[in-house]
DNA sequence: CTGAAATAAGACAAATTTGTCCTAATATAA
DNA sequence: TTATATTAGGACAAATTTGTCTTATTTCAG
C-alpha cells in the first residue's frame, strides 16, 4: 500500500511527535533510526525530503536535529503525499492518466467509496492523535 | 496501491471476461497485450501466474489461448492476492510482521475500518459485474 | 508426419526503489 | 578559534520490480 520510504516516514514523524510531547528537544537521525529500526543513511534521506516538504524543521550543527514545525498538526495523508506523491489518493488504481469521473476506468466506480473512505481516514488521523495513543497504549515503533 | 503486474492482471482478467461474454473462443497473449496495451512477454508471464493460481485455464498449441475457468466468478481480491499476495489486504500498513488486533502498530486502529471497507469492495467486485459494465458503458482497457 | 501457432520456462536486461558511503556545510561549546 | 557533532548532498551499490529474448513444449490442420 505504502512504499518502504513512506512507512519509514510515518514512523519518523510519529516518533518525533511522541518525543516532542515529552520534551522540546530536537531529535537527531541516530536516535530516530535506532528508535524505529531503520537504516540510518536512508532515514537521513527521508528526513531531508520531509524538511523540503515543510513537514519537519531541521537545524544543523551541534545539538541540531529535527522537530515538528510550530502549530502545525500533520495528517498521515500529508506525510504520504510528501513521500509517495498524490498517486495513492488521487491516481487511477489501474494507472491510467486519463481516468476520471467522466471518463472512468473499468474499476473506478467500484472502488470509489472505499478510496474516499481511506482518504478521509488518512486525513483525519494526525500526529496529535497518534502520539496520544502511543502514550496511552504504549504502542511500538519497531518489532 | 497495486503493483504494475497487478494492474495488468486486472486488465487481463477483465478483458478475457469481456471477450468471453461475446464468444467462447480462447484469447491469446497477442490479442490481450494489444487490447490492454501491455508488453507482450511480460503479459505472458503474468498469464502464467494467473494460470498457476487457477484463475485462468490455458491451452497450448494451435488455437490455444486463455479462458476463464468454468462456473467460477472471480473477484478483484482474488486477482490481487494471486499476484501481489496477501500483503495489501492482510499485512500491516507499516510492514510489521507482528502487528495484530492484540498487538497493533501505531496506526492499525485508525486505518482498520478503511482497509476493511476496501477489502469488502475488492471482494464484492467481480468479473461478472465489471464485464457487464464494460458492455453497458463502453469502458476502456487502454488509454 | 510435418509445419505453424500457441503456451511454458529460464536466462538475461533495464528501470526503479532501497540502502550505503563519503565529503561538505553548519552550529555550538569550550 | 578549534574541535566536535550535527544535517545536506552527491555518487555509488544492492535489491526488487519490470520487461525482453530465446528455446522448449504442445496442439492441431493438412
Amino acid at each position: 500500500m505504502f512504499s518502504k520510504r513512506c512507512e519509514y516516514a510515518i514512523k519518523i514523524m510519529t516518533f518525533i511527535a511522541h518525543q516532542q510531547k515529552k520534551s522540546d528537544k530536537k531529535v537527531d537521525v541516530d536516535a530516530i533510526s535506532k528508535a524505529i529500526d531503520s537504516p540510518k543513511a536512508f532515514t537521513a534521506k527521508i528526513l531531508q525530503d520531509l524538511v523540503k516538504s515543510d513537514l519537519l524543521v531541521s537545524s544543523r550543527g551541534r545539538f541540531g536535529g529535527f522537530s515538528l514545525p510550530d502549530q502545525f498538526n500533520i495528517s498521515l495523508s500529508q506525510i504520504i503525499e510528501a513521500i509517495d506523491g498524490k498517486k495513492l489518493l488521487e491516481g487511477c488504481v489501474l494507472g491510467f492518466g486519463t481516468c476520471s469521473e467522466k471518463n472512468p476506468c473499468i474499476v473506478h466506480h467500484h472502488l470509489k467509496s472505499a478510496r474516499q473512505h481511506l482518504k478521509i481516514k488518512l486525513q483525519e488521523t494526525n500526529l496529535e492523535i497518534i502520539a496520544k495513543r502511543v502514550n496511552e497504549k504504549n504502542a511500538y515503533f519497531k518489532e
